[in-house]
DNA sequence: TTTCCCAATTGATATGAATCATTGCGTGAA
DNA sequence: TTCACGCAATGATTCATATCAATTGGGAAA
């Protein structure tokens, strides 16, 4: 039950804040410098193929619970996150809420069936997006294939992640769910070269209990049942150390 | 839990009956006949597209429960269900499993992680399938970009219908997982050009509860109750009538 | 500092689905 | 025909999580 995001306007002025980043002649190029590239789709190109993909690229800030758009939408742009956390989620008519992901810098955003946003993205905090156009990133494939073979790789790595955790919501009990995600969150940000250890959840609690298919309280009480068992510790409310790791890959997979 | 398919051999030749099916020079060629080719990636081909793509693909049978593919295993061929129904799913260590997807002919199966199938495959009842070397169908990709975008286009439309599931794993209850399963099983028929109305239900009760999160027994009580409320009738039991659709649609969405 | 507000935690109780156990049914084999 | 077997349906009970209701905590504004 979560009535935040419902019925929101789409991407506003106000929430959203552009800043032209094509700069192609400039003496540093963004993109070359971009620290999120080798993660991303664009990693692998080369000097020419970064020069256009430059081109059509803008930099969007979006603050802290901001639309970047909505379900339902025509879905004219593609993004990838390069700072913050972005939600996407879907909702039932009476307002249930169930946040099928959530994406982080490198990650790929935007895949739309028949023209459209099968889901809402929002910012869990403030975070930063390089935007394309549809219509220009397409013609960018048409020119170098080797970009629509990495956006069926980024398909397909989301494919994987929806299918673990369709066993997650499907099969695994509170605490297993629990466990999987710090678990799940920690390889991802060592992915992407952060610490992997004091598992940082920028969300809150109801975002994860929308995630996990629980409540909120449910959520609360299984993270101090954890606490208790010894197999985690929290630094502050949103930073969870994990202290048991054989434990708690363990208690992850049903064995 | 479920033990059914834990520790399978892989497709074996008694399980797998390979048909040698490209005759390029034939008179008929079976992939201009194909009546699954208008749902599959294979629509929209030229004549001698088709003919690079017969040159490369083999018939295989699947016996009724038999495995198409292994979890983990080395994922060298990709599949085009052809006729029957196949089951993909995922184990938990102490034999829990988790079904995340029925395939239905003109589908695309076998799109895989780092090398390996991320999943199980099994015919629900005796299937056909095309088959396609990893190898071949990539230099074909190469040759005709056309069909990596009909590729991509595939992995995005599983993607939707993961979500899809995802909210209906962990935010609908039994009678709606139900309703939304008989639903959306009726418009895949109705996809592929065949009777929308009896729902054919080719998998056990054992199969749907794994694939909606439930046991046998919840799936049996809730089939019941949707009887006696009187939007389904029980042709078979494996054969469904939807009887009140505007019901039925209310019923998935949450209103 | 005090107040306010929202997120998080904790407690008491209700409930939907799981579990365990039994019965019924339809199909194929003897 | 009868028997056996697997699948499906039903019944009784338990249990995990939801729900309803306070309470606590921590950061920002006054």
């Amino acid at each position: 039950m979560n009535e935040k995001g419902m019925g929101l306007p789409t991407v506003s002025s106000s929430d959203v804040l552009p800043q032209p980043k094509s700069r192609r002649n400039d003496v540093k190029s963004p993109c070359a410098a971009c620290a999120v590239r080798p993660l991303a789709i664009c990693s692998g190109l080369s000097m020419d193929e970064l020069c256009d993909l430059e081109a059509i690229v803008t930099s969007i800030q979006v603050k802290s619970g901001a639309p970047v758009f909505g379900e339902g939408e025509a879905a004219t742009r593609y993004f990838i996150p390069t700072g913050g956390c972005i939600r996407i989620y879907k909702l039932l008519g009476d307002g249930r809420r169930q946040i099928v992901g959530f994406l982080f810098p490198g990650d790929f955003l935007g895949l739309a069936v028949e023209g459209k946003y099968a889901y809402t993205a929002e910012a869990v905090v403030q975070s930063q997006l390089c935007q394309f156009s549809r219509r220009d990133l397409k013609d960018l494939c048409r020119d170098y294939p080797a970009l629509e073979t990495r956006l069926l790789g980024a398909a397909i790595n989301e494919l994987a992640i929806a299918q673990e955790h369709m066993v997650l919501l499907g099969r695994k009990n509170a605490r297993e769910r629990l466990v999987t995600m710090l678990l799940m969150l920690s390889r991802r940000a060592r992915g992407r070269g952060r610490a992997e250890n004091p598992v940082y959840l920028p969300m809150t609690r109801d975002d994860l209990g929308d995630y996990l298919g629980l409540t909120v309280e449910t959520v609360s009480r299984t993270i101090t049942q954890l606490k208790s068992c010894g197999v985690i510790r929290l630094e502050e409310s949103k930073l969870v150390r994990l202290l048991d790791m054989e434990k708690i890959e363990e208690m992850t997979q049903g064995f």
